[in-house]
DNA sequence: AATTATAATGCAAATAATTGCAATTGCAAA
DNA sequence: TTTGCAATTGCAATTATTTGCATTATAATT
């Protein structure tokens, strides 16, 4: 990967926020000191940097998919249906996982932040997501 | 979630898929029994099938999200960014995992169909996957 | 069977993301 | 330095997905 501008500056927009940034955000934030970036210059950077393993990609439920840089400490997620709530997920209990899954079956993951789906505590007592339709066993 | 035919056949064209359908597959398929049918509303009523926990919706790197029906015996994948190699993870291993998450954080796991990216054994030993850039600690 | 509330749909417009191709740029070799 | 190749970019067009709103259809109620 080269050391162009787009990269660079990318990767320090990332790292700078604290939180996910989807790709036009990233693209807001470059393009105050790239005037003349193009949205799919972005798109290919990221990409780009994802494939490096130098970011994450991740489908948190917003819409567009959000982006992060991967620094010292990694984390992952657990997005509520119910409501939106993030709970973070150490990468303890991930990566100890990830491992058993590797020697399973041979294979180098590379998935650097995981987001699982499902139901808080208070949602689950809600009773979201216990929804029953009648017309399928 | 009311028993419209958009829902019906679509849960019945999915189930009938030996593989993964994007979206437009699936308008396609219906398409053809329902002439006048919206991709909208195929992309709406998938979202639903997905949030009541009759069909899975995963990024597999195919440039367009795909969808399957969950049936008896779920599996998950690990998808490989070297040669595009789709395999097969057993539930066995996911299930057990998602059980420690739940426990560890009062949180009830939706999601039915984990995707992992990374590397097969073969991309592996081709190097694949191991890009050192030098402009970066 | 008629009424009613609400879920589902169609349509068009907006947003998100990808892609082909020609022009440009970074990096390394000469 | 200069040259050459391959990576990167811009631009425009395409594809993928979402959303607002008026209309239609479903299921429960009267």
């Amino acid at each position: 990967m080269r050391t162009t501008s787009v990269n660079h500056f990318i990767l320090e927009t990332l790292q700078d926020s604290q939180t996910h940034l989807n790709a036009h955000q990233v693209y807001e934030q470059v393009r105050q000191r790239l005037p003349s970036l193009n949205p799919s210059t972005v798109y290919r950077a990221l990409e780009r940097l994802a494939l490096a393993g130098k970011i994450s990609v991740s489908d948190m439920g917003c819409g567009a998919v959000v982006y992060e840089a991967v620094g010292g400490c990694r984390h992952h997620h657990l997005v509520c249906h119910g409501c939106g709530a993030v709970i973070t997920l150490g990468d303890d209990l991930v990566r100890g996982w990830f491992a058993q899954v590797e020697a399973g079956h041979h294979f180098q993951v590379a998935t650097n932040h995981l987001v699982l789906f499902g139901y808080c505590e208070a949602c689950r007592q809600k009773g979201e997501g216990q929804e029953q339709s009648l017309w399928e066993a």
